[in-house]
DNA sequence: CTCATGACATGCATTTTTGCATACTATGTC
DNA sequence: GACATAGTATGCAAAAATGCATGTCATGAG
C-alpha cells in the first residue's frame, strides 16, 4: 500500500515552483536551497510516475500534470492555512507571534506610534511588521492584519475603515516661499510613475509647469521634494509628517481611504482585537492630519 | 516568513495518529518507525505552538487542536488523492500499477480466472490484488477497483452489478449421502458468527437440527464442511467451487448481489475498462454458478 | 504477585536529505 | 566575440531524519 514515501512536502515544492517560476525563486520562498526544490520535484515525479515539468533551456515549464498537481497542492495549502487560522482564532493569549503589514510610509509617519503603544501594553506579543507596498495574501496568512490604502476590504476579507484621505501638493519651505513670491515662474513637478504631465487641476492657477523628474517609488519622491527639487503630489499625511510645506499649486484632492483588514476568521481574535484598540483611537485622534 | 520548517508531512503523521490511535499503528500505516511518528508529532506541535496530543499513561490522546489538525489534514489528503485519481484517469496506458480488491473466497473460486485472462491480455500491467473482506476505502484510493458483495455501489462510488446470488446448504459427499439416507437423523450445522440456531427455513423439513460449531471466518466454515463435520449455509458459488454437494436441507435463499465498483473518476480509466472487459463476459458465462 | 503485553521514551549508529561549491548552457548586451 | 546573467545539474561533505535496541510505565491475566 504505502510503497510511496511521504510526499506531501514534495507537492509543496511543486506548488511553489509553479507559483514562482524558477527553482531559485521557489527555493527562496520555501527557505531552502534550490537544489532541494529540484530534488523534491524529481521525487514527486518518480512517486507519481508522471513528468510534472519539462526541462527546457529557459527553465522548468509545468506540464498539464504539473499544473494539476499545483492546483491540488493549493487546496492542501488552503487546508493547512485554515488550520493555522483556526488556531489563531482560538488563541486568546496576548502573547506569541503576531504579524501585521502596512505601507512603509504609513508606518514611518503614523503606525510606528500605534505599534509602540501596542507593544507597551502587550510586551509578550512577538510582533512582526512587514513594511511593504505589496498586497500580501491574508488568506494565505502572510500576515494576520493588514493596514491598506484601498476602497474596501475586498471580497474575502473583513475590515474597518480607519480614515479618509486627501492628497495635496507639497514642497520644501524654500521652494514654497519661491512659489509664493513668484507664482508665474515655472513649477517643477516631481512625478510618480506613469505621470506624463502635471495634474490638470494645478494648471488652472499655475499653468507654467512641467514634470521635472519621475520616480517609481514614493520614498524617492519624498526625498527629492525634501531636497528642494520641486513640488510633488502626495497624501496629506505624508507631506505633513515629512515636514514639507503644503503649497496651493494643487488644491486638496480626494484620495483612497485607509483600512484595517484581516481574514474573517482572524478578525475577532485576541491579538487583532487588542491591536485595533490602539489603532482606532489613534486614527480618531489624528484624523485631522489626513484631510485638509 | 518561513521560519517554520516544512510540515505538511508532519500533519500527515498527526492524521494517521488520530486515525489509528497509537504511535505503533500509525507508524505501520505510514510504513515508518513509530519513533518517527512521535517525532513528527512533536515537530508539528512545536511548529504550530500548540499541544496536539496529551501524553497519558494509556497513550496519546488528541486534544481539540489535534482533532482539528487531523480534520484539516484529511482535507489535504483528499486533495492529494484527488490528484492521484486525476492522474489515473488521464493514464491511457495499459501498463503500470493497477490494484483491485475482492473477497478472498470469490477470488479463489472465480476471479483468479478473470485475473489470469486480464494479465494474459495486458502483461505490462503491474496488478496488485488485495484479497480482503474489509471494505477498502476507494475514495482514499486503497484500491482502483473493488469487487464487492453488496446491495449497491454506495453513495460516492459508481459500479456495475455483475450477478445476483443465492445461498444454499452444502455438505461433503459423505454427509450428503447420510442426510439423504436418514433425513430424520440430527443435522449438524456449521454456523457463521452470531448464528444461534439453524436457519428457520431449514427446520420445516429437517426439524431435528443443531448448531454443532461456529466460526467467524468463512474459510474455516468451508474447511469444516469439506472435512465432513456438518452442513453449512454458504453462497452457491462457494459450495459448488469447493466441490461440496448441495443438500436439500435449506432451499436456495436470495443473497446479496456482486458488484464491481470504483471511484467515479477512475471508472472510465483505461485499466479499469480493460479489466471490466474480462470481468463482464466471465460473469455472463458463469451466471448459472451463482444461482440455483 | 508474577508475567506478558501494549504504549511510549531515549541514546546511538546509520541512512537520507540538504547545502555548498562548481560546472554547464542559453540569452542578451556592448 | 567577450562578458554578464539567469537558470539548472552534480559531486561531496555536513546536517538532519530515521531505525533500532533498550528502558520505563501502566494494565490485565492467571
Amino acid at each position: 500500500m504505502h510503497v510511496m514515501r511521504e510526499n506531501w512536502d514534495d507537492l509543496r515544492a511543486v506548488l511553489f515552483m509553479v507559483r514562482h517560476g524558477s527553482l531559485a525563486a521557489a527555493a527562496t520562498a520555501l527557505d531552502v536551497n534550490y537544489t532541494t526544490v529540484a530534488r523534491r520535484i524529481a521525487q514527486a515525479e518518480e512517486s507519481y510516475g508522471v513528468l510534472l515539468f519539462e526541462r527546457l533551456p529557459q527553465g522548468y515549464v509545468a506540464t498539464d500534470a504539473g499544473l494539476l498537481a499545483a492546483c491540488e497542492a493549493e487546496k492542501m495549502e488552503d487546508a493547512e492555512t485554515g488550520f493555522r487560522r483556526a488556531l489563531a482564532k482560538a488563541d486568546t493569549r496576548l502573547s506569541g507571534p503576531f504579524s501585521i503589514t502596512a505601507p512603509q510610509l504609513l508606518i514611518a509617519a503614523h503606525l510606528c506610534h500605534v505599534i509602540e503603544e501596542f507593544l507597551g501594553k502587550h510586551p509578550e506579543v512577538e510582533l512582526t511588521v512587514r513594511a511593504s507596498n505589496a498586497l500580501l495574501n491574508l488568506n494565505r496568512r502572510e500576515a494576520d492584519l493588514a493596514i491598506r490604502i484601498s476602497e474596501s476590504p475586498g471580497d474575502t476579507l473583513v475590515g474597518r475603515r480607519l480614515t479618509g484621505q486627501q492628497t495635496a501638493s507639497f514642497a520644501s519651505a524654500e521652494v514654497a516661499t519661491r512659489i509664493e513670491t513668484a507664482p508665474e515662474a515655472t513649477i517643477d513637478w516631481i512625478g510618480f510613475t506613469y505621470w506624463t504631465k502635471p495634474p490638470k487641476a494645478s494648471l488652472e492657477n499655475y499653468p507654467n509647469a512641467r514634470i521635472k523628474m519621475q520616480f517609481d517609488d514614493m520614498s524617492a519622491v519624498l526625498g527629492a521634494t525634501q531636497a528642494g527639487l520641486g513640488v510633488a503630489r502626495m497624501p496629506m499625511f505624508l507631506g505633513r509628517s515629512a515636514g514639507l510645506t503644503q503649497v496651493p499649486v494643487l488644491p486638496p484632492q480626494p484620495y483612497t481611504d485607509i483600512w484595517a483588514v484581516a481574514h474573517r476568521d482572524i478578525w475577532a481574535s485576541a491579538k487583532v482585537t487588542a491591536f485595533k484598540e490602539c489603532l482606532l483611537p489613534y486614527f480618531k485622534a489624528h484624523a485631522a492630519e489626513f484631510m485638509a
